[in-house]
DNA sequence: CGTGTTTGACCTGCGC
DNA sequence: GCGCAGGTCAAACACG
């Protein structure tokens, strides 16, 4: 993505209709609800009429942004939501990589490591805590790392679908925005899309401060983040814990890095098999979000709450 | 037993 | 060449 030479790069991203008040300050007077169909990517664009765009953003973003975009009676969105901005330390940290973007050479070669993420196809999203959706894909933790510049540690994900699938998924706190996480997406699914996730055994309870074991290992992460960290730097809440770990997937940016990223995070929401296609607005009609109320309820039983909040603190 | 997280060690790429 | 930072591995352990 070309980055322009902006103090703050604008950033679209969607979720839930409640994130519309993070941009409008309550007032709701635009229609966020998801419409986007991808089937019609190619001819359909935004076309921002509200000051946003003067301000933040570009012909040239606007038009790699195209293949996301849908227009609703008037009104603009994409992937179906508010926008926030990225202070210029971050900006400056993606400009870094997607100048040494390249395309990875074709090769039969198969290193132990894989290749550098900046030589990877990405998509990065930005999501919200505070907004509890999930993909469908089953992932599974394989990594933590604190992050140099970051109070937050960054952590990583695999498909756990299947064991020949290259899918990576990072997740991080930003570290401007409270309760905002940065995603990464790394390579595409090579199966269908699960139609449910696998055990969660060994998964949600141990993450909660309510764990003994959880305390523990934090207790290392709080030593190990100050050790690490940058001086200004703290753990995500009091016992260190990381809230990104809740994999709570909500995908409210997208960074375009080639031209068919948009087939991408088509195939993030439909699958690849095509008989479990679904289509964003089926998603968002209900069906979609269906799935994930096993999860809420998981949390609401274990901490005595109700609605959508988590117990942690950011 | 299968699936998941945690976490220290290790590997690799990159900047100097 | 060296050191740093990011990414991954794999053993240990937890949970259903």
């Amino acid at each position: 993505m070309m980055i322009m030479d902006w103090g703050l790069q604008a950033v679209v991203i969607g979720s839930s209709t409640s994130c519309s008040d993070h941009f409008h300050g309550g007032n709701n007077n635009i229609d966020f609800s998801p419409n986007l169909d991808f089937q019609e990517s190619d001819h359909q664009y935004l076309s921002f009429s509200h000051e946003v765009k003067k301000e933040f953003f570009s012909d040239e973003l606007e038009e790699l942004y195209k293949p996301f975009y849908h227009v609703d009676g008037g009104q603009n969105m994409l992937m179906g939501s508010s926008i926030s901005l990225i202070p210029k330390e971050i900006i400056k940290e993606e400009k870094r990589e997607e100048e040494q973007q390249v395309v990875a050479p074709t090769s039969t070669y198969v290193p132990k490591y894989k290749k550098r993420k900046n030589e990877q196809k990405r998509v990065v999203l930005q999501l919200k805590a505070d907004d509890l959706s999930s993909d469908k894909w089953a992932w599974r933790k394989y990594g933590q790392k604190p992050i140099k510049g970051s109070p937050y540690p960054r952590s990583y994900y695999r498909c756990s679908s299947s064991k020949g699938c290259l899918a990576r998924k990072q997740v991080e706190q930003s570290c401007t925005e409270t309760g905002t996480f940065i995603v990464t997406y790394t390579a595409e699914h090579n199966h269908s899309q699960p139609t449910r996730r696998n055990s969660l055994a060994g998964t949600i309870k141990s993450k909660f401060p309510n764990s003994k074991n959880t305390i523990n290992s934090h207790k290392k992460n709080i030593v190990k983040d100050e050790k690490n960290s940058s001086p200004h730097g703290s753990t995500s809440n009091n016992l260190g814990f990381s809230p990104e770990t809740l994999m709570i997937d909500e995908f409210q940016e997208i960074e375009i890095n080639q031209e068919n990223d948009h087939e991408e995070i088509k195939n993030m929401f439909e699958g690849s098999d095509e008989n479990e296609c679904v289509s964003i607005q089926e998603m968002f009609d209900g069906d979609f979000f269906a799935g994930l109320e096993d999860i809420h309820d998981g949390f609401s039983s274990s901490f005595g709450c109700n609605n959508s909040t988590f117990p942690f603190s950011f």
